[in-house]
RNA sequence: GGCGCGAUGGCCGAGCGGUUAGGCAGAGGUCUGCAAAACCUCGUACAGCGGUUCGACUCCGCUUCGCGCCUCCA
């Protein structure tokens, strides 16, 4: 298995450090509004990466933090004149929600900013022992970039030569270098009752802080995967191995993923724009989870990519052909037991589809091997060659493919029972079609649609499907 | 200005120095009373211009266009 490391900027050949779960910190989302379908983009890629890592046999123990002090959160809850968790809560809960909708698994911890002020602290004044961090006169805290050499090396910046930029020079604190972040910043109006104690005066902290200070507590000093948009990569991630390393004298993390941007009809999502979509948005549009979990995936993780309606349009005809076939695999089973074996052309589709995933997660390759599957399953079942016990072990193979992808039984709902009205209809369809009355048979199906319901006509007699 | 990425058939989107990506949409066919589903066939796609090579969509250079980061944006 291989992954790109930004650090190298080359793919390398993973390996989880000895005998321990794979470390996965994954930067999370900044409560303060909805997250919106590029931010997901990144937490898609992320699940996929968990779940290969998980389908190629290893324990994942992954963190992802939720930024719940900030300028924004905390603008946000002076606006709404609100306490900060009060404000940051439903976000929370809709940032949860979300991720269930689209079929993204749940972490193994969620640890939020504001409760690990004391490691923050803790860590900064770790920094300030190595002589890495210093305070200014109005009580923040900043690191001394100047004094941890190996600055630059994710981002492959060379910050001899930084000039003041716009932002830079607008910067309005007490910084030695224009290169040095804060690590603590020192209480202002505007932070209102947001305040916490420290050595070196009331404040809060900064913001790359938190994930190396988080990471460290539940991952370790050095752990295998770190992740994130690749706008994170700097300065985020810089600083945040800047500040680990540089208090620890360890490699903070071995491998760092970045997913590329998502764009909308070919342009970068903003609001000035309008094409800017929280996941509630699309819902309302009447896509399903499981569409935009599709359209999300179906494109590798580091190149950017274009969201169009069209696409999520192609990605609900993509999932009705592939719930079609698992539908027939599961008539053909009919409740078999899984064969020893796979068909051939199976095997060769297996070979496919786990080369594509580990080589640095290409989905799309993948879904191309699924997609020769459903082709050779067809056909096969097309021309009656394919026992019960073969497809049933199809139906356990394409369970185990959906460990990965998440999106062949997800948001599937089994109709069993049919309403009275519609079984009524079959009930005189089938007898109008014994009289071969084609003109009261085709009514009767056009009624059934109506109702929600198509029907088709087979060797076997009718079938209904739930529309 | 610095660093980096990209340009693939109507749409989405992989890929490799020589052999079909795949999906959706579209056309024709098989099956069917019809329809649907399924299967079969079909697009001489690789931004442009040079170069390397027996051979380039795939490597190199240039050009055009687009995108990202350059101090708190996934």
């Amino acid at each position: 298995m291989q992954f790109h490391n930004s650090l190298s900027r080359s793919k390398e050949a993973f390996r989880a450090i000895d005998g321990q779960p794979v470390g996965l910190y994954t930067c999370g989302p900044t409560v303060y509004n909805f997250a919106h379908i590029g931010n997901f983009r990144a937490y898609m890629f992320e699940d996929i990466l968990r779940r290969t890592l998980r389908y190629a046999g290893y324990q994942v123990q992954q963190v992802m933090n939720l930024t719940d002090v900030d300028d924004k959160t905390i603008r946000g809850s002076l606006q709404a004149g609100v306490p900060l968790k009060t404000f940051t809560q439903p976000f929370i809960e809709a940032f949860f929600a979300d991720l269930r909708t689209l079929g993204i698994e749940p972490a193994e911890h969620y640890p939020a900013a504001t409760e690990h002020v004391p490691e923050m602290i803790a860590l900064i004044q770790r920094l300030f022992d190595k002589g890495l961090a210093y305070a200014s006169e109005d009580g923040s805290v900043y690191f001394k970039v100047s004094a941890f050499p190996a600055y630059g090396k994710l981002a492959h910046l060379d910050m001899s030569g930084l000039r003041a930029g716009a932002r830079v020079a607008q910067d309005e604190y007490e910084k030695e270098s224009v290169g040095d972040f804060a690590l603590w910043k020192a209480w202002d109006a505007n932070d209102g009752d947001v305040v916490w104690d420290s050595p070196w005066g009331r404040g809060r902290p900064g913001w790359h802080i938190e994930c190396s200070a988080m990471a460290m507590k539940y991952l370790g000093e050095t752990f295998d995967i770190h992740t994130g948009g690749i706008d994170n990569l700097f300065p985020h991630h810089e600083n945040e191995l800047a500040q680990t390393e540089g208090a620890t004298g360890n490699p903070f993390v071995r491998v760092w993923m970045h997913c590329a941007h998502l764009r909308v009809n070919g342009e970068k999502m903003s609001k000035s724009l309008g094409n800017f979509f929280t996941l509630r948005d699309l819902l309302g549009k009447k896509y399903a989870g499981r569409e935009l979990r599709y359209v999300l995936i179906n494109g590798h993780y580091r190149q950017a990519l274009n969201f169009t309606f069209d696409a999520v349009e192609a990605a609900r005809a993509s999932l009705a052909r592939l719930d079609e076939f698992a539908d027939r695999l599961a008539e053909t089973a009919a409740g078999a037991q899984a064969g020893s074996g796979l068909p051939a052309w199976a095997g060769t589709c297996q070979q496919q589809f786990d080369a594509a995933l580990f080589d640095d997660l290409n989905v799309p390759e993948a879904l191309a091997a699924l997609f020769a599957l459903v082709r050779e399953g067809n056909s096969a079942m097309q021309n009656g060659a394919l026992a019960p016990a073969a497809a049933a072990s199809l139906q356990a193979l394409l369970t185990d493919w959906d460990r990965v992808l998440g999106i062949l039984a997800m948001g599937r709902t089994k109709d069993t029972v049919l309403p009275e009205e519609v079984a009524r209809a079959l009930a005189s369809r089938q007898t109008a079609r014994q009289n071969r009355n084609w003109p009261e048979s085709d009514r009767l199906r056009d009624e059934l649609a109506r109702l929600g319901w198509e029907v088709r006509d087979g060797k076997d007699g009718q079938k209904v499907k739930k529309l």
